[in-house]
RNA sequence: CGGGACGUGGCGCAGUCUGGUAGCGUACCUGAAUGGGGUUCAGGGGGUCCCGGGUUCAAAUCCCGGCGUCCCGACCA
């Protein structure tokens, strides 16, 4: 491709709404451009990015024997209101009507339409198990769209969805899925973990989540060195420390003043205990009615493990007038002693083996200390509902672990048979009788792939295409165009190149060599042929990396060649 | 949805407080020189100052209402 010719063009200056590097480098080198919030177009340079992307997904699920299709991106809303989702789902989901005011919906994603295909078509044990996968545009009404591609509400996405007559048979197909992601993303040469992970509103029994190394991911994710358990807070675990338990009854409840000490840090250091020795109360406002839960004052609360342990759809920290109507005093001062008898009460285990500790005492500017379990407070409804942190204990082996940042760029999911139940997506088994299918799903995110690529692959100057996403594999610039000899040589090479089936991007602008220099750091093409008059009057061409740029000075007969070595090890 | 900020040639910004000729950089067009890390000089085109209403002799600037965008918290590929 002739740059000359072709759809390219960067700018210098850093747009002002991107934040994110990714962000930047993709609207600075020419890759999206912004239409709304969140909506974007996939320019020609950034297309044939995704375009790699979706030819690697495509190989490695066609090897596993998932089968392609296409389904509409405008789905009725009868499919939605049968599985119940059209209720269930927010305002992420985006209903739209028709010129007969017949409802619809712009999918999110589409585990309605393929039950409803699989319905039709499947009906016996016979023809189980089947992989379908599309790769299409969704679109959520997110709430705060940001970081250009990683978080839009029209997104590119590869989902996929499994139907099994067995568990056995799901679990098979589901590490076939596994396996599959690891190749893709072992393919993009990204540096990523699998994560344990929660299920969340799709539902189901198990789920991995895919995620990218990288300071500005959106998720928080633990990882224990030593044994490889990995998963994201959402859902991660601690080994229970046995050195917590049984500290011996030693006192006696009290109430004691705590003027305008209402955080645990104040009331600790006012009281002169250690923050753990304080057990905070948190009143939470759920569709089921208000709840407190009870934490080591030192620790956070999962909101996730607490959502599934209530099984609610809503859950928030209460307003300060329910706060008010549960505790009877301003937020600060709650505690378990006393509560509000509606109210249900539970535990984290973290302050099961706790003893003779502070807590608010329902009215204001107090607290109680030397409260038990038992004595003091009637509690019955232990539960972990702990935000592990990093520097916990791993809970399957001694270890420590460790947090970092990532980019969710995959879920895998194992459904059962939530919607295959609610949409009757039954077979037939040997014997005669009806079940419903089991089912699987499987996502992976294309465009933030390409972004998570970028947001690893990087440095002041530009971007660092790995090669097999690199939207070209070679940048061949000729710096002196007036030059009769260097313009010769330049084209010889460029036909050579394309001969050898190189993809290769020819800068045959008329531009000084600095703006090609700085461009070809910016688009990030992975290998460079660089044409100048002044080493050409020596025989030579230079041929370089994008990452280290280290120039190998070849004459114009041997670059092809040396090209071709270069990819390789790009 | 709560909290904060912003909206001025394509892009990045100043001007708004204190109302009075719409400006800078870059990009673009023409010409010349230059030709190995965003070169230089000369000339030029391009604006509903987000929208609507109000105050005023006069509004980018003040007031009211809307819309859009970004950032921080609850959702997800």
């Amino acid at each position: 491709m002739r740059w000359s010719r072709y759809y390219l063009y960067t700018t210098r200056e850093v747009p002002n709404d991107a934040e994110v590097i990714s962000h930047q480098l993709m609207v600075r080198a020419g890759l999206i451009k912004k239409v709304a919030a969140g909506i974007y177009t996939y320019l020609p340079f950034g297309w044939r990015s995704l375009a790699k992307l979706m030819a690697i997904v495509r190989r490695e699920l066609d090897a596993i024997s998932a089968a392609e299709l296409t389904m509409p991106a405008i789905q009725p809303a009868e499919l939605w209101q049968e599985s119940g989702r059209w209720q269930r789902y927010g305002k992420e989901l985006l209903r739209i009507k028709d010129r007969h005011e017949r409802d619809f919906v712009f999918g999110p994603t589409h585990e309605e339409v393929i039950t409803d295909i699989v319905r039709r078509d499947v009906k016996s044990y016979r023809q189980l198990p089947i992989s379908l996968y599309q790769i299409q545009t969704k679109f959520r009404d997110e709430i705060r769209p940001r970081f250009g591609l990683m978080r839009g509400r029209e997104f590119i996405m590869k989902d996929a969805y499994s139907f099994h007559a067995s568990p056995e048979s799901l679990d098979v197909t589901y590490d076939d899925m596994r396996r599959a992601y690891c190749k893709i993303f072992e393919a993009c040469q990204l540096d990523y973990t699998v994560v344990e992970a929660d299920t969340g509103s799709i539902g189901g029994s198990a789920s991995h989540e895919f995620m990218v190394v990288a300071e500005t991911g959106e998720s928080a994710v633990v990882r224990c060195p030593k044994c490889g358990y990995a998963a994201n807070v959402e859902k991660a675990q601690m080994r229970k420390l046995d050195a917590e338990a049984a500290i011996p009854k030693s006192t006696e409840r009290k109430k004691v003043p705590t003027p305008g000490k209402s955080s645990v840090e104040d009331v600790a250091a006012f009281l002169r205990v250690a923050p753990r020795q304080v057990v905070k109360t948190l009143i939470y406002d759920t569709e089921k009615g208000l709840v407190a839960v009870v934490v080591r004052g030192d620790r956070e609360i999962n909101e996730v493990k607490l959502l599934n342990h209530l099984d609610v759809e809503h859950l928030a920290l209460a307003s300060e007038e329910k706060v008010r109507e549960a505790t009877g005093a301003a937020v600060g001062f709650a505690g378990p002693v006393g509560l509000s008898a509606g109210v249900r009460l539970i535990g984290d285990e973290t302050v099961r083996g706790l003893a003779d500790f502070v807590v608010g005492a329902n009215e204001g500017d107090a607290h109680y200390t030397g409260v038990n379990w038992g004595t003091d407070v009637d509690l019955t409804e232990w539960a972990d509902l702990l935000l592990v942190s990093g520097g916990d204990p791993c809970p399957r082996c001694d270890g420590t672990l460790e947090i970092f940042r990532g980019i969710e760029v995959g879920h895998i999911f194992k459904l059962g048979t939530k919607y295959s139940k609610a949409m009757a997506c039954n077979y037939t088994d040997e014997s005669g009788g009806d079940h419903p299918m089991i089912m699987g799903c499987y996502g992976l995110g294309i465009g933030r792939t390409v972004a998570a690529a970028i947001e690893q692959n990087h440095d002041k100057d530009g971007i660092i295409w790995p090669r097999p996403l690199a939207p070209f594999e070679v940048l061949l610039a000729g710096l002196n165009p007036d030059d009769p000899e260097v313009s010769r040589v330049t084209e010889e090479l460029y036909a050579e190149l394309r001969g050898q089936g190189v993809e290769v991007l020819y800068d045959d602008r008329d531009e000084r060599p600095g703006v090609k220099f700085k461009d070809a750091d910016l688009i990030g093409i992975p290998v460079r042929l660089v044409i100048g008059a002044k080493s050409l009057k020596d025989g030579k061409v230079e041929v370089s990396l994008r990452r280290d740029r280290e120039k190998l000075l070849v004459p114009p007969g041997d670059a092809v060649g040396r090209v071709l070595e270069l990819l390789a090890k790009a």
